[in-house]
DNA sequence: CGCCCACTTGAACGTGTTCAAACGTCGTGG
DNA sequence: CCACGACGTTTGAACACGTTCAAGTGGGCG
C-alpha cells in the first residue's frame, strides 16, 4: 500500500509528527483513518451551535474558523483553523457543540466518524494523548485571546494576531519569504479582535504607517517582526510549538 | 478499607461521578491516587508563568484561579477553580506554563504526580476520557469570556459572571438558598472581566439598583435569576453539566 | 457598464479609563 | 480605648479609546 512520507495528502500526520514521534504503526493507523473528503464554499457553516455531530472536521485544505453569535448582530470569532488541524475534537466528549464552525475560504474538509477516532485512541493510546494535547493547545490560545481581549488596546491586539498567524503557518510551512495568506475582511479581524469595523480600519491604518507589515488581497507580509512583536507584546510560548516525548 | 461513598473527603470523586457513570473499580482507583495535601494561606502563587510542573493540583477546598500579566500593571484573570477541579491538568501535556495559578482564598490542594495520572489513565482509558472532558469544559468556559470580553458591555459581563459562578458551586452543592460564597474584591472581577476597578464598580452600582442581587461580604444573593441571565445573556449550554456515557 | 463588496473617511457620541481624593471597616498596636 | 494603617469601596471630573451612523471611494466581476 501507497504511504507518502511527507504527509502531503493528509496534514494531520504532518501536524503530529511535528510535535510528537510517531512509531510507524501509529502512521499506518492514522492514514488508515477512515475519512470522507467533502469540499465546501468559502463562508459555509459546516456544523452549528446546538448541533450534536457524529463526526470531527479535519482541515485539509483552505481556512477554517470558529464563532460565536450574541444577540441578533454581534459575533465573536473564537479560532482560526489551518491546515492539519481538527476545529471539532472536542465533540468527542463534549456532545452538544456551544458554537459555530464555518469556512473562511473554500476548503477541504475530511470528516471522521467519532467511531473511528474512539476505536483509534483505543488501539493507540498515544495518539489519545497528542489528540487531547492537541486541544490544550486549542485552549491556550483562547486564554492568550482573552488577555488581548480584556487588556490590550486595539493595534497592539491585531498586531499579536498577525504574530501568532504567522507563526502557526509557519510552522506548517505555509510562510513564504516574510509572506502568508490571511484572506480575511477588516470586519471579520474586528469580530475576532473584539472591534468595531471601522476602529479596525483605523488602528490598521496606524501600524502601517510604522511600515511593521504589508496586508492587503488576502496577504500579510511582515516587514518588521521584531518591532510588531514588541507592539503586540507577542511571546510565542502559548502556541507550544516544541516537541514533546509522549509519556506511555 | 475504608470506602467513603459520598466522596467528602475527595471531591475529584464527586466531580467525576456528577458527569461520568464510575465502576466500582474506577471509583477505588481514583481513591487510591498517592496524593500530597497542602494548604496555601489567600493570594499565594501556587505555579507560575515558564514553570515546567511534574505534578497537578486538586482543589480540595477554597478557591482558586489563573491569571496572566501583561506588561507591569496589567493582569487578566482567565478562570476561577472550585473545589472538584484540576485547574492545571493541561499540565499533563503542555510541559511549560502559560500562566499562573494562585490561591484567591486559602485552600487545601491535592498535589498528584504527573507520574500516578499517566500510570491511571493507562490503566483506566474511561478515566482518561473524562479529564479530557474536564479540559474541554475548561476550554468551553474560555469560549463563552471570550464573547464576553469581546461583546458584551461591563453589566453584561457582571450579570454573566455572576450566573456562571452560580450554576458552578450549585452543581456541586455550594449554593445554598441563593446564596454562594464568592469571595472576590472588585478589582479582581474587573481584572477577569477587562475593566477597571473603577467601571466594575459603577457598574455594579447600576445591577445594583436594578434589586438583581446583592453582593457583599464575600457572597453573592441571587434575587431574581431570571432577569439577571437575560441581562448577562446567560445560556448554561456552555457549561456541559450535562452528565455523559463515555465511550469504551 | 453597473453593481457589489470591502475599504476609507468624517463627525458626533458613548462607554470605559485615569487620576485623585474621600469614606468606611477592620485589625493592630500604643 | 483610641490612633493608626491597610484595604476595599465609592465619588467626581477630565480624558481617551472605540462605536455608530452616514457617505464616499475604488476595484473586481458579471
Amino acid at each position: 500500500m501507497h504511504r507518502p512520507t511527507e504527509g502531503e495528502q493528509n496534514p494531520l500526520v504532518r501536524k503530529l509528527e511535528s510535535i510528537v514521534d510517531l512509531t510507524p504503526e501509529e502512521r499506518d493507523a492514522l492514514f488508515d483513518l477512515p475519512m470522507m473528503v467533502r469540499e465546501f464554499r468559502a463562508h459555509q457553516d459546516i456544523v452549528r451551535d446546538g448541533d450534536r455531530p457524529s463526526q470531527c472536521c479535519l482541515v485539509i485544505e483552505g481556512f477554517a474558523l470558529r464563532y460565536k453569535l450574541v444577540g441578533e448582530d454581534r459575533r465573536q470569532i473564537l479560532a482560526f483553523h489551518i491546515p492539519g488541524e481538527i476545529p471539532d475534537l472536542q465533540s468527542l466528549y463534549l456532545k452538544t457543540l456551544d458554537h459555530n464552525l464555518a469556512t473562511l475560504t473554500q476548503a477541504r474538509v475530511g470528516l471522521i466518524q467519532h467511531r473511528a477516532l474512539y476505536d483509534l485512541m483505543a488501539r493507540y493510546p498515544r495518539l489519545a494523548g497528542a489528540f487531547w494535547r492537541e486541544t490544550l493547545i486549542d485552549a491556550a490560545i483562547f486564554r492568550e485571546w482573552m488577555v488581548g481581549l480584556g487588556r490590550r488596546r486595539a493595534p497592539a491586539r491585531i498586531a499579536h494576531f498577525f504574530c501568532e498567524m504567522f507563526r502557526r503557518l509557519e510552522a506548517i510551512g505555509m510562510a513564504k519569504n516574510g509572506t502568508i495568506k490571511l484572506p480575511i475582511t477588516q470586519e471579520e479581524l474586528g469580530d475576532t479582535l473584539g472591534l468595531s469595523a471601522v476602529h479596525t480600519n483605523r488602528s490598521l491604518q496606524e501600524l502601517r504607517s510604522q511600515d511593521l507589515f504589508t496586508f492587503e488581497g488576502g496577504r500579510l507580509t511582515i516587514h518588521d517582526w521584531d518591532r510588531l512583536a514588541e507592539e503586540g507584546e507577542f511571546d510565542p510560548l502559548y502556541l507550544h510549538q516544541d516537541s514533546m516525548k509522549l509519556p506511555e
